[in-house]
DNA sequence: AAAATTGTTTCATAATACGAAACACTGTTT
DNA sequence: AAACAGTGTTTCGTATTATGAAACAATTTT
């Protein structure tokens, strides 16, 4: 998405980039306000719009506004990257989300980043603004640290070699002296917490989840507001998380 | 996808006719197939896909063939159409495949068709070749017929208007009176019936999903190989899919 | 080793995308 | 009621970009 250089479609370019507006999380667009949003000039935007709206990759609603339509969901759902994790962690995932009535994350670690490959959501907890298919630091979220810690040296190495660790709030972690340490006792308890290091107010819980040769495949993740975070609740949280990640791994001990 | 006329964005149209080629299933694909197959000319889809590549839609495997990438999967996440249906019969639905050992469908009807909203298969089932987001024809499914015979009088005569019956196999019900006769038998017994009207060797059994007014909302099939299917399965398989269906139907009472 | 197949690059030009301006419509303010 | 503000849609001249034939590079098959 930055390598902009004159033999890329320019077209097709632009209509992604509209597209992904809606990553924002907001439904509905006028054309006004996609083109605000883009950049972009609004007989442009309203132009690729009207592609994008015959291909039923968006559609119109009454209010002549735009949302994404079902052949993107269609094209979405054939994207085989990561197919099998995806389809074993999803209900496990929704058990524990029930269970546990906050929200639950599953993500792998990729290009040094969290990669989200599923969330469920408890009708009851806090909603988290967090896409399925985005990425997210790893460092100063408690799934990224379970990778981390979980992973070989030489991962550990190159991660720290490639990422600074930039301050999100005053509770992050931010040095690699200080980083090394936590995981390390990550590595010892088994789980991870991120106590209001990413976002304030915000405290996750996460374990691994490892393939039949002890290497760690992914992470679950549980997410809820610090307001309703105690430490007696850590033990019974574990035990419901560590159930669901259980119910993973007895299908994925292949995977590698 | 039909309405290709000189206003719409000929770039944007294309790099969408190739990521089509997908639907068919084979997740790996070479720039020379993919231009013989969209018919376009190989340097106009090697650029596009260069430029689908630079967005992540699309990736290179190590053999330099092309694969649907991760920001397809993330954008395809993010469509909020029929969102609460799919989300509250993942798991319903995952139960069913597991209990009953074979492919189960939720769908609904829209545009005179089925529309999957959802699929699970069992690890031991038939692997049958619907995609999550695809629409299939009403008349001929057992999960179409659940949701016509529970529909309307408008909405099946708008139907039998709009639609041609065209036979897909010797078995496919290919007159308005025979349709309607099956209809009502559909309505009387609450379930209906795929014999091999869609494609032979294919058995289908489904049942409708009601919001609490008793409307129609969605539908839930279960298809196996008719070598497997026993009319003493029926009462069986009815009851376990009946319990997935009320499942869903405790979340989408207020659905309509 | 030669032929066939693949993916990638080059270059001239035809075609298309672009955007300013106008139009049409709806809702709000004076 | 008229004026204004906001929206989505259309028009038209032209600048820019997309196109495709051909060549090149690399790999696989015969």
């Amino acid at each position: 998405m930055e390598k902009v250089n004159k033999e890329l479609n320019l077209s097709v370019i632009k209509a992604f980039k509209i597209l992904e507006v809606y990553l924002n999380g907001k439904e509905v667009w006028g054309v006004r306000e996609l083109a605000k949003k883009t950049g972009y000039n609004k007989t442009t935007t309203y132009r690729l719009l009207s592609t994008l709206e015959s291909l039923d990759i968006v559609q119109k609603n009454d209010d002549d506004k735009y949302i994404l339509g079902l052949k993107l969901f269609e094209l979405g759902n054939l994207v085989s990257v990561y197919k099998s994790l995806r389809t074993f962690s999803r209900v496990p995932l929704e058990v524990i989300a029930k269970d546990i009535k906050e929200t639950v994350h599953f993500g792998v670690l990729k290009n040094n980043q969290v990669l989200y490959l599923n969330k469920a959501e408890s009708e009851l907890g806090l909603k988290v603004s967090t896409q399925i298919g985005s990425y997210q630091q790893a460092y100063c979220t408690a799934l990224g640290k379970v990778l981390l810690a979980f992973s070989s040296a030489n991962v550990i190495s190159d991660y720290l070699r490639n990422v600074s660790l930039e301050a999100f709030t005053s509770k992050t972690i931010t040095t690699s002296k200080d980083l090394l340490i936590e995981l390390e006792q990550v590595k010892t308890k088994g789980y991870a917490l991120d106590m209001e290091e990413l976002e304030l107010g915000l405290i996750c819980i996460a374990i691994p989840v490892f393939n039949k040769n002890k290497e760690v495949v992914a992470g679950v993740s549980v997410s809820g507001p610090s307001s309703r975070f105690k430490s007696e609740n850590i033990t019974s949280y574990l035990s419901i998380i560590k159930k669901g990640a259980l119910e993973i791994e007895a299908h994925i001990r292949d995977y590698n």
